[in-house]
DNA sequence: CGTTTATAGTTTGACGCTGAACTATTTGCA
DNA sequence: TGCAAATAGTTCAGCGTCAAACTATAAACG
């Protein structure tokens, strides 16, 4: 129970919820993907803009739980950075089983192009259909993500 | 410019509600994969339960626009379903290059069994976080998925 | 008419993701 | 001290998706 509503909630509205994200999903990754330089994909500039903003030096199992993404999707998007140079990979000297990922310069570069690329789209998206959608949208799926994450490693 | 408001908005907060989307959706269909019988995929899913509800006879194109995706995907999804004599593939005798998709018996007994399935995750997430996340969220993720839709169709 | 253009559907190759199996290292505990 | 359990990372097969190229049919138009 915890902190439920007394009222009952349809499923339909909850299906209904995840299937918009999903769409929004899909047909916003389409379109930044379109704007995104040199092929970058979205996985791959989300990385490097998490490492710019947050600090670099963490551990490949951090960055996944950050995305919350398996660790073999974590190598497979790390290697294909590293193949790039945007970022560097060294092994930790305090931990042998684990890695640690840095941003070079290229990577740092990159980010900021991919910025810039990308912030006219977001802007054109957030110009048409204006700030309340998605300020009024967002604390909510914080609260949902927040919940199939915690739910995701409990119960399983 | 169109119906903005008047105050500009940070692309940070566009991009914010779009990777909650995004992790929502990969969340959320791992979740619910778990809950489908039989092995079936989501997509699967979400096809068979679009015909019970809306009406089958539907051509493989209104169905992949529905979903907004590909017509390539559609006709993946729609042979595996075949495959599995959950719907049943007619060449349409108006139309010589379309067909017609319906649901056979095994296809709507299948979806009453996924219903059955995922109802009670589907309530377990609801009565957990409460209807109002979900109201909230659900006309602002309409309104941003209408947009990428028809920002889709037009300007490319 | 005949030719161009649009549409329905399929196929192919590449990508990211998952889940599971696997190696290597570290930690916990008896 | 020694061994079981947890953790970091890689690899693999399978899936869904996309974009693009392709065939076949229909519609539009001069």
């Amino acid at each position: 129970m915890s902190a439920a509503q007394s009222k009952d909630i349809a499923p339909d509205l909850v299906f209904a919820v995840l299937n918009e994200a999903a769409i929004i999903h899909q047909l916003s990754a389409s379109m930044l993907l379109k704007a995104l330089p040199d092929g970058l994909q979205i996985a791959h500039f989300s990385v490097l803009n998490h490492m710019a903003r947050l600090g670099d030096g963490r551990t490949p199992v951090r960055l996944a739980r950050a995305f919350q993404v398996t660790k073999g999707a974590m190598t497979n998007t790390l290697q294909r950075l590293e193949a790039r140079a945007l970022v560097r990979i060294e092994p930790d000297p305090e931990d042998r089983r684990a890695k640690r990922v840095f941003l070079t310069d290229a990577g740092r570069e990159m980010r900021a192009r991919c910025l810039a690329a990308l912030g006219p789209e977001l802007a054109r998206m957030g110009a048409a259909l204006g700030a309340a959608p998605f300020e009024t949208a967002l604390p909510s799926l914080q609260a949902i993500r927040a919940w199939l994450d915690a739910d995701r490693n409990s119960g399983g």
